[in-house]
DNA sequence: ATTTAAAATGAGAATTATTATCAAGTTGAG
DNA sequence: CTCAACTTGATAATAATTCTCATTTTAAAT
């Protein structure tokens, strides 16, 4: 992976963001401080920090992917209503792969959990 | 929710699948046997069908939704292979959904684990 | 510094999954 | 039997993402 000025822009963005953005979201972001990203760049840089390892493509947030720059283990929450997504930490489920290949017999290469509900501050306005 | 003869038509063939097909797979099954299901109307009647909790729409398994017929509190596994999904038992992540709730501090409606990795007939052949 | 092949880009077309539209047919309570 | 609410098929529309391709940039080797 060679380095561009482009790339740069789109894990440096996505690192001063802890809302875990879609790339749209990213991409609105990007724009205003650097017109010239393309969102066809942008979705490239994406997979391919994400293929290297560098972020982590987060699924199961219908209907678009997230991005997160944290790489550790961890897992996911999503606000119903105002789609923000919030880190849940991996000690919530202690030893899950284990238990599944178990179970199942097959080895896990990946896994996510994502929560649904209502964060915080969308409970006040109910 | 009226009765429709389609309606009955989507629910039993998901009924006799195990293996959690998408929208385009179910179609491709339905056809065969009742021509006269439009694309649509399978559509309108895996979400209505979701929305009354009688069945239940796997996400988290891009590009495409799968869909259950079983409702039952279990996971999911996803060969990365095949693309098969297999259930996962849930009680190999007890009281997850209290632990987030405790570390924090929202209310969950709703969650999904996703397991990915290659089942035992794909494991076969590597 | 110059060459050069591989990698990256921008703009927009293409693809895929899904939802919306709407006129026509179906259902079921009264 | 009637009528309003529900459902359908065909197809258009939308949204997210990937692909295409001519042009530009990068970096390793001269």
């Amino acid at each position: 992976m060679n380095y561009s000025r482009q790339r740069e822009v789109v894990l440096k963005t996505l690192k001063q963001n802890v809302i875990h953005p879609t790339a749209e979201t990213l991409y609105s972001i990007i724009q205003t401080e650097y017109p010239n990203v393309s969102k066809a760049t942008l979705y490239r840089n994406l997979s391919q920090l994400a293929d290297a390892g560098i972020i982590k493509k987060i699924e199961g947030l219908e209907p678009s992917a997230h991005f997160d720059h944290n790489t550790h283990s961890h897992y996911h929450f999503i606000c119903t209503k105002c789609g923000k997504v919030f880190d849940v930490s991996d000690n919530i489920a202690k030893d899950v792969v284990k238990k599944a290949e178990k179970e199942t017999g097959f080895r896990i290469t990946n896994h996510e959990i994502v929560f649904q509900g209502l964060c915080k501050d969308c409970r006040k306005g109910e």
